[in-house]
RNA sequence: GGUCGGAUGGCCGAGUGGCUAGGCAGAGGUCUGCAAAACCUUUUACACCGGUUCGAAUCCGGUUCCGACCUCCA
């Protein structure tokens, strides 16, 4: 590594050295979507921090093990415990559009596939089925058990956290204690179902019994049932990266209990502690208030995409929402929009504009007239990047390159070949490769039937201003305005825009 | 009630002791027949009250307000 990546780490709460366990390697794991319905906004964060880390050690020349799970094991609606109709998500949705549950799961992964890559955000290595690893997690249920650090009750099978609580520490991540747990469930407390199969109403499943009419159910040694929520991720992430690997990835809200719970159950059936670094991104919020599905306040990303919702009053590029998401830093909250998007919008476009005049239209000169400080520049770059992934940081460095470029163009500031290389190469190693940006093709699909009539009538329009009949040039942009045309003038011609 | 985080100019959002963050909007200018676009320049800030310090948005204490988690959640 070339650069010293510093992380914040959820579990010491500071800043700390990243250091791969295997020199040359990195492995993380990311906490994927539960796919029974469509992704909103908050579903994009994650894949892309997880996104920007990648792509700085593949920069740095690590080799990467990426792991992102799909949950397609329904949890229960009603905590870890049976309610009334003893369904889960899955069944539910199934139930409620007539489908197998593997059909909703399937549905909904590849909207998820689809919305996040647009977005620019790489696939990783490997993407995991809860439902595919039943055997690995039925496994590890019995090397727990067999620690004696889980009991079964009525074909379920419970997390002893008191057991575990002897040996270990359960609350490292979340800085909970028993013993406030146990004085917390008061009267605030939601009184949950069926709680007498537990010893302790702290205690999770890590399997449960299924009747007849749950849909999803597969054998155990305890009878038929389905896995826990917390152990899929145990289980894969020690399936693909070992009993402890470099880092992994969630939302803020997964921390507790369900990021504590992987630590009990992978200390208990181990023996160590899973991570060495533990990252959470923070939530995007609407109104100040968590964008959630429970909530039902979300955007879908779709929605976005297509500017199909209330607060929307138009469509934005995929890539506007990644630049948008990129000015704030990921373990702050960022608060969601239409105003916020449409800024965003337009210092993207400046952006990309700016990366197009740098590419296509600077020229070097002889010799460099210039203030910019290369050497500062780029290391304030490397340094914003590298202190846990200060992307507005970096973008706030490269609208400082877009006035350079700017100078450039007008013509105040010359560069010679090698400066104007090194500006290039650094931007675009930012901009494109790093922060992953990409740029929208400015010429828009235009038919050449439809350039022809265009250029007709700008020549028209030119030839009248020349002859300073303005009132028909005016005309012209007008009507054209009406049908969505935008006339541009530039000193070097007219070019048009389609709205 | 418990655990944890936050409060920055019209909006979004960086910044941990002294030096203009940045974007959007606003204002002025250049360009233009006019306008738009583009470019240049630029105003407004650090919730409140104390304290530490030569110096605090930044550290300490208190107050108010907001949020997340303790139920499924990215």
């Amino acid at each position: 590594m070339k650069h010293n990546l510093k992380l914040y780490n959820s579990i010491n709460k500071r800043l700390e050295p990243f250091r791969p366990i295997q020199a040359d390697f990195v492995g993380i794991y990311l906490c994927g979507p539960t796919v029974y319905s469509s992704p909103h906004l908050g579903h994009t964060r994650g894949a892309l921090t997880v996104d920007l880390l990648v792509r700085w050690f593949k920069y740095e020349g690590l080799k990467v093990r990426y792991v992102r799970n799909i949950t397609d094991v329904g949890h229960l609606t009603n905590d870890a415990d049976i309610d009334a109709s003893g369904e889960d998500k899955l069944s539910k949705k199934a139930n409620l559009e007539k489908l197998e549950p593997m059909e909703i799961a399937q549905k909904y992964y590849n909207e998820y596939d689809q919305a996040i890559s647009k977005l620019g955000i790489l696939k990783p290595d490997i993407e995991p089925l809860a439902s595919g690893h039943i055997i690995e997690q039925i496994e590890m249920i019995k090397k727990i058990i067999s620690e004696g650090m889980a009991y079964q009750k009525n074909g379920s099978v419970y997390f002893d956290i008191e057991a575990y609580n002897k040996k270990y520490n359960y609350g490292v991540l979340s800085g909970r204690k028993l013993e406030d747990m146990i004085a917390g469930a008061g009267e605030e407390r939601r009184t949950l179902e069926r709680q007498d199969e537990k010893k302790n109403s702290f205690d999770f499943a890590l399997w449960k019994k299924a009747d007849k009419s749950h849909i999803m159910q597969w054998p155990s040694p305890w009878g038929n049932g389905f896995p826990g929520w917390h152990l899929e991720c145990s289980a894969m992430s020690k399936k693909y990266l070992g009993e402890r690997f470099d880092i992994h990835f969630g939302g803020m809200d997964l921390l507790f209990p369900h990021h504590e719970c992987e630590i009990a159950q992978c200390q208990a059936a181990h023996k160590q502690h899973p991570v060495n670094y533990w990252l959470h991104n923070n939530m995007i919020t609407i109104n100040g208030k968590k964008m959630a599905r429970s909530l039902n306040n979300g955007i879908l990303v779709n929605e976005l995409y297509k500017g199909n919702n209330a607060l929307l009053e138009k469509p934005f590029d995929p890539m506007v929402l990644r630049f948008f998401l990129l000015q704030a830093h990921y373990r702050s909250t960022i608060d969601f929009s239409n105003e916020a998007l449409k800024a965003a919008e337009k210092g993207y476009d400046r952006l990309v504009k700016t990366y197009n005049l740098l590419i296509h239209e600077t020229q070097s000169a002889e010799n460099s007239v210039h203030k910019i400080n290369f050497e500062e520049w780029e290391k304030n770059l490397f340094d914003a990047f590298a202190e846990d992934l200060n992307t507005p940081m970096v973008l706030a460095l490269l609208f400082e390159a877009a006035k350079w470029i700017n100078q450039i163009i007008i013509g105040k500031w010359q560069l010679n070949e090698t400066d104007l290389e090194r500006l290039k190469k650094i931007f675009i190693l930012f901009f494109g490769e790093l922060l992953g940006l990409q740029v929208k093709e400015l010429e828009q699909i235009k038919n050449s039937k439809e350039k022809e009539i265009m250029g007709i009538l700008i020549e028209i329009r030119k030839n009248a201003k020349e002859h300073k009949n303005y009132a028909l040039a005016d005309e012209i942009r007008t009507e054209l305005e009406q049908e969505g045309i935008k006339l541009i003038d530039t000193k070097s011609g007219t070019s048009y825009e389609i709205s």
